[in-house]
This record gives C-alpha cells, structure tokens and sequence, in this order.
RNA sequence: GCCCCCAUCGUCUAGCGGUCCAGGACGCCGCCCUUUCAAGGCGGUAGCACGGGUUCGAACCCCGUUGGGGGCACCA
C-alpha cells in the first residue's frame, strides 16, 4: 500500500518552526518512499482562524519548499481540503456511529461529573465516569425537558490500547485508562478529536507524524478507527509517529510566545530556504554519521521516520547559523546575486531588477561578500557603501580608527597614491598603497589600512579593500579619503 | 494527583552486545594563513545520569531510582 502522510495545521497566528519541522519530515516520509502529501486546513475555530494566516500558511510552505500532492489551490480526489467546508461529512458520520451504538448522547455536566466522583472518594480530576452509556429513552427525554442539550461521546472498548509508533516502539494504555470523550459539542460543533481522524481516514491517510503532545490522546484515535472502521467509514487504523519536541532555552517546548519560534524572524533575516530544511532536518534527524550538510533532494533520498530520535531537540541559533553560512557559501554566484538583490532593494540600496551597473559591482563583490556572511540580509551593511554616494561613518569605527594626526597622515598619503594612479585596478592599487603607506610611511599594515578601510566602507569591517577601492572608482575613493581626513584632522 | 514520553560532550547527534579507554557537527580555546572581518587549514576542551540485574562481554537488553518533558476541556 503506497504511503499518505498529511499535514494539519491550524491557520492560527504565527508559523511556528517547531510545525514546520512536522511538515518536513511528513513531505520527506512520502516523498522518500513516492507517496502521496496530503495538506489539510484545520479551521474549526472560527474565533481564532484566520484568512490572513491560511495564506501565510502555505506561503511558508512554499517558501520551504515543500510541495502538497493534494490540498488547498491543488484540489485532489478527497477535498474539499478545509474542514470549515467539511460540516456535513462530519454530522453524517456522528450520526452513524450513534445508529451503530459506538457513541451516545450523554448530558452529564462537568460539576455533575465532579460531585460523583467526590462521592465516590475519588479524584474528581480522574474526569468523566462514563455514567451516560446506558441511559433510557424516558431518562434522555426527561434530561432534554430539562433543556438540556446532549453531547456525543466514544464509548471506549474495555481493553488494552496499544500501538507500535513508528519513533518509539511500542506504546500502551491500560484498559479504562481513557474516558469516553467528546466527539461532538451540545451545539453541534464537531470537535477536534473527533474531525481529525475522520478526515484522515476519508483521506486514506496510512502514516500520522506529528508531535509528541498528541500522544496522549493516541488511544482515544485507536477506539475511534476502529469504530469508524466497523461502519465503513476508515479501511483501518493508520500507523503513528511521534516525532520529538523542538525545545526552546531550559528544555521547555519552544512555546508560540517565544520570538524564536516564528518561522518569518528567520525568512526575514535571510536564512535560504535549503539551509533552513537542512537544520530542521536534523532536528532529530541524521543522514549520517560524520555528515550534516545536505540538500533538501539528498534528504528525502535518505529519509527513514523509523530512524528519527525520539528525544527532544533544543532549537540551537548558533547552529542553525552556521549550516546556512555553508549552504550560502556553496551557491553559485549567479544565483547568490539573485537572492541577494531583494534584500539589498529592500533597503532602498538598489533597484530592482538592477541597473546594469548595479548588476556589475555586485557580480564582482558577490564571491568575495558571500563567504564572509552567514543570512541574506548582511549584505545590506556589507555593501551598502557600495551604493551610495557618501558613506556614513560608523561612530564606534571612526573612534577607533580616524583619531588623530596618524591617521591623517595615512589618509593623505593613500589619497596622493591613488589621485594620479594611471590604472585604478586592484593590482596597482595595492601596489600603490603598499608603497605608500607600508614602505613610504613605514606603517604596520594593520595600521596603514585601518584608516583606509573605514574611510571607504564606513566600518571597520568590509570586503577586502582593494577590490572595494576598484568597484568604488577614483573619484569616489578619492572623496571618501577626503571627507574621512577631515573627520580624523577633528 | 493520575497517565504517558525521554535520558551519550554545553547543544544537535552517531552508536542498534564485542570493531568504542565512544565518532561527527555547532559552540568554545589555541596555532597557521592574512590589509579588516570572515572563510579555510591544524590541534585542543568536553559525554555514556545513578543503582541493580542478564551475559564470557553492556552506551547498547531488563528492572528500579533520580532527573527532565508532556497530557489529563463541550481548544486545536
């Protein structure tokens, strides 16, 4: 039987990476094994959803690269894919599992509930005491006198639930460990654990990654496919896996609060898409075992859920940073021009597209910018002198590098070496300020270029500096050094 | 309170009974390279939570303890 994995979110707010890690490893399982990816939206809650966030949603999605076989916008043969239009399905199934006597009405309320189990010395947190299961047609009426309206409850089967997950072998809750539950509200809302299995067995859905807080509520999902599977409505009971929490500082579930969890921080800053993948990846994941940079096409060749740790995994910025520095590293320039321009227009640096000659500086300084950055969105203040008429001098750098007599005195000398240089090209350029700065001067070159750099770039880091004096030309260096001497000479 | 999950360097992990006085990566610390910052190269730091078993042999299997996390709604 060919693999159909889903994923369900909840267009609720912010996209949380945690979720993002779910719906990588659901896509990579189906891929990986030429299954189907089925994209569900979960919006029962109509308080809380949101359209805005449905389209986030699968915006970030894509962004990741993660492509839907069936879905919102793709359509497929068991839609519709958002449960809002879903209604009817629901009400028919609930309807079948009371005619087949796998659910009933029960009207007890919470207090009830509480009161009898305190009567009965127990713990009134134990929950609901099935107390409904066998009532009579005169006791359900008289209730309904009362106007009261019933909800529909699972009777769960008196026997063992277990299940072998695909992450953590096997799982068992002892028999009348889990009360009858709520399938469908006194109003007629269907609830959650009531809707989820139903679309996913309408769905065909054979294999449910998702995360570790639902395993609780696993066994209530066992009883309801059998149930639903006895009226026809599932073909069975799909396998489970629980993938481990992506924890934030302290080991506590990275909580939507926290602004490291927002997927967009991380869009925004410029992380690549196949370098952002390949960190959630390993997030209780590894394709090997002295090896953790990978594409997004070499994890899915390699993707086994059977292999994913069943331990927490800490959400580490550090190194989330560094496998997207390598992965920026490895694209070819070309194409690290093309991600790096929106970002850089973005600042109102360049336009975009690029004029040509905006096209031809960043081609030039792209090798050199790309293996000092580690996110998109450092090019900015690497390059942003580059751009622009004047720099802005960097207060912190001009204190540290244009104070004083010294540094003007290699501010004029680079400025004499450059004025009637006969070829500006980084060659000759460097020759020239060596010579004049190094030999002429007798100035340490960490000295001799201090000054020159800020003057140029307005920071005390930039490119390297002699292909930054080419790209800029003579008459813009030549400015630079003026105005920078000027601030030097106090 | 009840139920469940988890337990290898600071962090993410490899390890699926001997090839492990435990391998990789990030971080951190040195050194080299160097016009800054990086990158790169080389080296270093640091771990099997504890106690019992099982076995000729345990990081790997079992039990317990401790520690951490999660779930117990007419939310999703």
């Amino acid at each position: 039987m060919t693999v159909r994995t889903r994923f369900c979110p909840s267009p609720t707010g912010m996209v949380h990476v945690g979720l993002m890690r779910t719906a990588l490893f659901n896509w990579a399982h189906a891929r990986h094994t030429g299954g189907t990816f089925v994209f569900r939206i979960e919006d029962t809650d109509a308080a809380r959803d949101s359209e805005e966030s449905y389209r986030h949603l699968l915006d970030c999605l894509r962004w990741l690269g993660l492509d839907w076989d069936e879905g919102p916008e793709v359509g497929g043969p068991h839609g519709p894919y958002r449960q809002s239009e879903r209604r009817e399905i629901y009400a028919d199934v609930a309807a079948k599992l009371v005619a087949s006597g796998h659910a009933y009405e029960s009207f007890s309320t919470n207090d009830e509930v509480a009161a009898r189990r305190m009567a009965a010395g127990q713990d009134p947190k134990l929950g609901y005491d099935n107390a409904d299961r066998h009532l009579t047609d005169a006791q359900k009426a008289a209730f309904r006198a009362e106007g009261r309206e019933p909800v529909l409850r699972l009777a769960m089967p008196d026997e063992d639930l277990v299940w072998t997950d695909l992450v953590r072998g096997e799982v068992r809750f002892a028999a009348g460990s889990v009360p009858d539950f709520v399938l469908v509200r006194g109003n007629g809302a269907p609830l959650y654990p009531f809707v989820n299995p139903v679309d996913d067995a309408l769905m065909e859905i054979t294999d449910v990654l998702r995360g570790e807080d639902l395993l609780p509520s696993t066994p209530r999902q066992l009883a309801l496919y059998a149930a639903l599977t006895d009226i026809g409505v599932a073909k069975g009971t799909p396998r489970f896996g629980h993938l481990p929490y992506v924890t934030g500082e302290g080991n506590k579930k990275l909580s939507k609060r926290d602004p490291q969890s927002n997927l967009d921080i991380y869009r925004e800053r410029g992380f690549l898409p196949e370098g952002f993948a390949n960190y959630l990846a390993l997030l209780g994941w590894s394709i090997a075992e002295d090896r953790d940079i990978f594409s997004t096409a070499e994890m899915v060749e390699a993707f086994d859920v059977t292999r994913v740790s069943a331990n927490p995994a800490r959400f580490d910025l550090k190194k989330a940073e560094a496998i997207n520095a390598t992965h920026l590293r490895a694209l070819p320039v070309e194409e690290f021009v093309e991600r790096v321009v929106p970002f850089l227009a973005g600042a109102g640096l360049i336009s975009e597209p690029p004029t040509p000659e905006q096209d031809r500086v960043l081609r030039v300084i792209a090798p050199l910018a790309q293996e000092r950055m580690i996110v998109l969105s450092e090019a900015v203040g690497l390059l942003a002198f580059l751009f622009v008429e004047d720099v802005e001098i960097d207060p912190a750098a001009a204190e540290k590098q244009l104070a004083g007599p010294e540094a003007v005195e290699v501010l004029d000398a680079a400025a004499a070496a450059l004025r009637d240089l006969p070829e500006f090209t980084t060659p000759a350029i460097e020759e020239a300020l060596k010579t004049a700065l190094v030999e002429g001067l007798g100035r340490k070159p960490r000295q001799a270029f201090g000054p020159v750099r800020v003057a140029i770039g307005g920071r005390t880091v930039s490119p390297p500096l002699y292909e930054s004096i080419e790209l800029l030309g003579r008459e813009r260096t030549l400015h630079r050094l003026t105005a920078a001497r000027d601030v030097a000479a106090g």
